[in-house]
DNA sequence: CTGTTAGCGCATTCAT
DNA sequence: ATGAATGCGCTAACAG
């Protein structure tokens, strides 16, 4: 495994010269660049990570901290963060953190590993910077990776504190529900969010909240939300409990495509029709929606993820040049993406209009 | 930041004990290893990866390269990837690698990263190992991870050379096509290969070859494949060529669920009645199937992944004893995991033996 | 523009 | 069971 020093010696000159003239530092002649790049190539010489971090303080690698890998939204955020990382040369360290549940006790010898201990063992020291992908953090947890010590990124959410890359999720709601008014309905349910509960996280809640705004708007009483968790599965559960829960309603808000998924197919299966007897509209604009006809409010995932990541690459190269010191109000950043509604065949006219 | 002395000078022992005591070496005193423990713990200390790889020459990392992260094989594999290594104290890695095409040069100032480069330069001396999912490699490249100096296993297919877990995919394509053959079809395609074309590429060729097989021990001629990428938008564009391109078989193998569920869409709204004049069956028991009622066989994406990951941390604990170095025939694991039908309703006894 | 000199923070001998 | 000494391979001053 061929060293720095070989590399030195096949050139003719210093070790510091080749680490220079290896990274592309300007102090450094063309003509030694070339011999020792070529020497390099020749030797297979590879910089050893390690010693690298230990000399310099970088780690040239990012934690990149997500709840899931297969949900749509995370699995488009963490392809996009790579490669937007990897292009400038970072590594990415993939911590999965289930949202809410502390991790099981391993059969090694040493402590368990809990949320804590990933928070800080794994993210210190191991790397120079960290993204979180829209996880639910309670307090604590947030004051632990503002304690990193590195400069640490929240995508997917506008969290107070972190440096956040995200939607404006009340619009998000109110434009959805507006959609459904527009078009005539006054009998609107939101699924997918705890509505106000304390136990209610970020987006569902302030799409919620722009629900509640925009039926308040229409001089309409929003009806509490119907809870369900972002999935295809509880999509359908929630459909039966709309059906055998009273009157349904002739618009329904989902505060995800996948639980509108669930939704359309749930409906459509007990024999109701979409949009017919009952409109649907989701967020996301998830790849499936189209193949579903769903009706959505479009969020750029991708757009905030590179945002995201462009914008923290730039931050460490700022702290690089200041010497490894994250400037002042480094952690005040908060950037909302536009969105957009997509019209498809899940929405139209309530039935009570067309044959009055 | 503290380091190893600060928590040695509180302790009142030396560095070498409190290393020692950290990584629970069996050589050390119970109630010394308490008093590092919590002192350690009171510091807040954290050992530097960094140092410590330098050290030992271990850096408790694996690499983890994929071609995607939002299809739902790979997507399961990341996930229960991390999981086991994460449970052991690695760390993973990820890094993406798209089939087939060059990465873009990059603006840095250094050569823009290739396959090549991020073959060897990412990985070796980063971690300890590399999990690869089925991605596509040609012979160099197979080369080259070999070349790697560190252990190497193979998610999602059986490729020579490298230790591998993956499923029977002949078997697959057989078990598919005898399940519409049982029904009573006879004119049957397969949708999702390239045959026996040179680019062809494991998995999808496996499956056509287990097509071959099961019509020809029934005697009847096996059609060319209709070529698609594992998609459903791609399945919906066979399922518009099937359409247009001559006779409509009545039975149709999509060598995946993705694949599948397109054909079922694209089937349906031109009006072909699903199973009742065409029946499909996919691959993967993909999570959306049971939504679109797709019958399959169905492969453990988990279970591979899982298999592959304790095997390979067996095998870093061996090569740990043995001092660094690879037992003789560490690359000759190849591991099979057992596939089964899953019966819904998109596959049915053709309609001219319903009606004859 | 290049060489010399010091560590970076640990794990590991080899002692005891 | 513990300590002292050594070096992993590189980068960062500081000279020149």
């Amino acid at each position: 495994m061929a060293s720095i020093e070989d590399v030195a010696r096949a050139t003719g000159v210093s070790t510091a010269t080749v680490s220079r003239a290896l990274r592309g530092l300007a102090s450094v002649a063309e003509p030694t660049r070339v011999r020792v790049q070529k020497a390099a190539q020749s030797l297979g010489y590879v910089p050893s990570a390690a010693a690298s971090s230990l000399a310099s303080g970088r780690t040239k690698a990012v934690g990149l901290v997500t709840p899931h890998v297969s949900r749509w939204f995370f699995s488009v955020c963490i392809e996009t963060i790579e490669s937007v990382l990897r292009t400038e040369g970072y590594d990415v360290l993939l911590v999965i953190l289930p949202p809410g549940d502390q991790l099981e006790p391993g059969p090694g010898a040493v402590t368990p590993p809990s949320r804590q201990t990933i928070e800080t063992d794994l993210l210190r020291k191991r790397v120079d910077a960290t993204i979180v992908l829209t996880l639910p953090l309670v307090r604590r947890e947030l004051e632990t990776l503002r304690g990193l010590g590195h400069a640490v990124v929240y995508v997917g959410d506008l969290v107070p504190g972190l440096p956040s890359f995200g939607i404006d999720d009340v619009a998000v709601g109110r434009r959805a529900t507006e959609h459904l008014l527009r078009l005539g309905h006054r009998d609107i349910a939101l699924v997918g969010s705890n509505g106000e509960d304390p136990d209610g996280w970020g987006p569902p809640r302030d799409r919620y909240r722009g629900y509640v705004q925009a039926m308040g708007a229409a001089g309409l009483d929003p009806l509490p939300p119907v809870r369900c968790d972002l999935t295809v599965a509880e999509g359908r559960r929630a459909a039966r409990e709309l059906l055998t829960g009273g009157p349904l309603p002739t618009g329904v808000v989902a505060v995800s495509d996948e639980i509108g998924i669930g939704l359309l197919h749930e409906l459509r299966s007990a024999g109701v029709d979409v949009p017919g007897r009952v409109s649907v509209i989701g967020v996301d604009d998830h790849p499936h929606a189209d193949l579903h006809g769903l009706t959505t409010i479009a969020q750029p995932v991708a757009e905030q993820a590179e945002a995201a990541a462009r914008w923290l690459l730039a931050l460490l190269q700022r702290v690089r040049v200041t010497g490894g010191r994250l400037p002042a109000g480094w952690d005040s950043q908060q950037e909302r993406l536009p969105v957009h509604l997509v019209e498809r065949r899940s929405t139209a006219v309530p039935a009570s209009l067309v044959n009055p």
